[in-house]
RNA sequence: GGCGCCGUACCCAAGUGGCUAAGGGAGCAGUCUGCAAAACUGCGAUGCGGCGGUUCGAACCCGCCCGGCGCCU
């Protein structure tokens, strides 16, 4: 069981286990976890709806009896989450941790979240409902291409770098501009040198490709073992609606299309199992050129105990090297200006 | 053994003498700062089973061969 020493709360170490769907994320995290006396905190953007178990793949509750699982059901299906939520909602778990000497360890897949809580997020405001539909209003009546126009008039920086079909982001861009007064560029310049949350230590978790396909077919297909048609179902029932975004997540979406008689069973499955190869093909990009990652990379057969061990090495070597590094720049100031005060 | 139909990318497939051989699927590569499991972008044949021939010009016409399917003996 690992405590913090004051010197490595001064660093505010920080673990996250990232990488692809599928990949055994879940069942590596659960024995670190329990090995380094701490929590798991999610990252993950789905796991954070309530009701919404079998497709997420929720860890069971066997895993959380072990370790307590935070950041996990979170919100009802129909209200909003974002990044900025989750990040408010990690710090809190960190600093509680912190108090208890305990290292966070973060696991998850989705990458913005990690991103966010590490680096922060830009000052921008965030985002506002009412707005959005008033543009997206806005675009249906006039030609195709006038919210990018629009843009390019404001921040022509930003218009130039995204494509004039990419809405969701001309939304954003348009959504801060008219809420803050001041272009997104802007924004997000001033964050280039804001002060990361921790001392990170990210380490991804990468497998054959080929062999990753195969276990998320495998995994499709226990989902729909699982009850993944009647969880939908009864999602449905309840009123939460296919347009929502906790309903546009993987499984939520091809089934609810199979239940409107958009397509067969068979289709369903066969539409998840390749929507999920090209999520984790997207997640893989994103991590990809994400710095600092420390990339270990498991065989099939390996077992996730002895993945666990390497990583576990990982991390105390990681701790270790923080003991000898000197104080964070901020902290390094404070203890300059008091010398300088009491001389 | 004979006759007929067919052979275009990893898969499906349009093209049946003249721009640079449609399109779709799968795959690959990428973007991402408050919906991120979302949204968005880019990329496959110097070649049409093979070898000859006809033609200014052949995936397309002709011959032979190879492979597949069907029917007949």
């Amino acid at each position: 069981m690992l405590r913090l020493s004051d010197h490595h709360l001064v660093h505010r170490p920080l673990v996250a286990l990232v990488g692809p769907t599928a990949v055994g994320k879940t069942e590596i995290g659960v024995i670190l976890a329990q090995t380094l006396g701490t929590e798991v905190l999610a990252a993950d953007s789905r796991q954070v709806y309530r009701g919404m178990d079998v497709a997420t793949d929720k860890p069971t509750a066997e895993q959380r009896q072990g370790v307590p699982h935070r950041l996990i059901d979170l919100v009802e299906p129909d209200q909003r989450f974002n990044a900025g939520m989750y990040r408010a909602a990690a710090l809190r778990e960190i600093e509680r941790l912190y108090g208890e000497r305990r290292l966070p360890f973060i696991v998850g897949g989705t990458g913005l979240y990690v991103r966010a809580l590490v680096k922060g997020l830009c000052d921008a405001p965030p985002s506002d409902p009412a707005l959005r539909a008033e543009l997206l209003d806005q675009a249906g009546r006039r030609e195709k291409g006038y919210l990018h126009g629009e843009l390019a008039k404001v921040d022509p920086e930003l218009a130039r770098l995204l494509h004039p079909h990419d809405e969701v982001k001309i939304i954003r861009a348009l959504e801060v501009q008219r809420l803050s007064g001041r272009s997104l560029s802007d924004v997000h310049r001033e964050h280039q040198t804001a002060a990361p949350c921790c001392s990170p230590l990210i380490i991804g978790l990468m497998r054959d490709r080929q062999a990753l396909y195969k276990r998320i077919e495998q995994r499709v297909d226990t989902f729909f073992m699982n009850g993944l048609v009647q969880e939908t179902a009864g999602l449905l029932a309840r009123g939460y609606d296919r347009g929502l975004a906790s309903m546009k997540g993987l499984g939520y979406r091809q089934v609810a299309e199979f239940l409107a008689g958009g397509y067969d069973y068979m289709e369903a499955v066969r539409r998840l199992k390749r929507d999920t190869r090209h999520f984790a093909k997207r997640q893989l990009t994103w991590f990809r050129h994400e710095p600092a990652i420390v990339w270990v990379t498991v065989d099939d057969p390996q077992r996730s105990a002895s993945v666990a061990d390497t990583l576990l090495g990982l991390i105390e070597s990681f701790l270790a090297e923080l003991r000898g590094r000197p104080a964070p720049a901020a902290i390094a100031a404070r203890i300059e200006t008091r010398k300088v005060t009491a001389g």
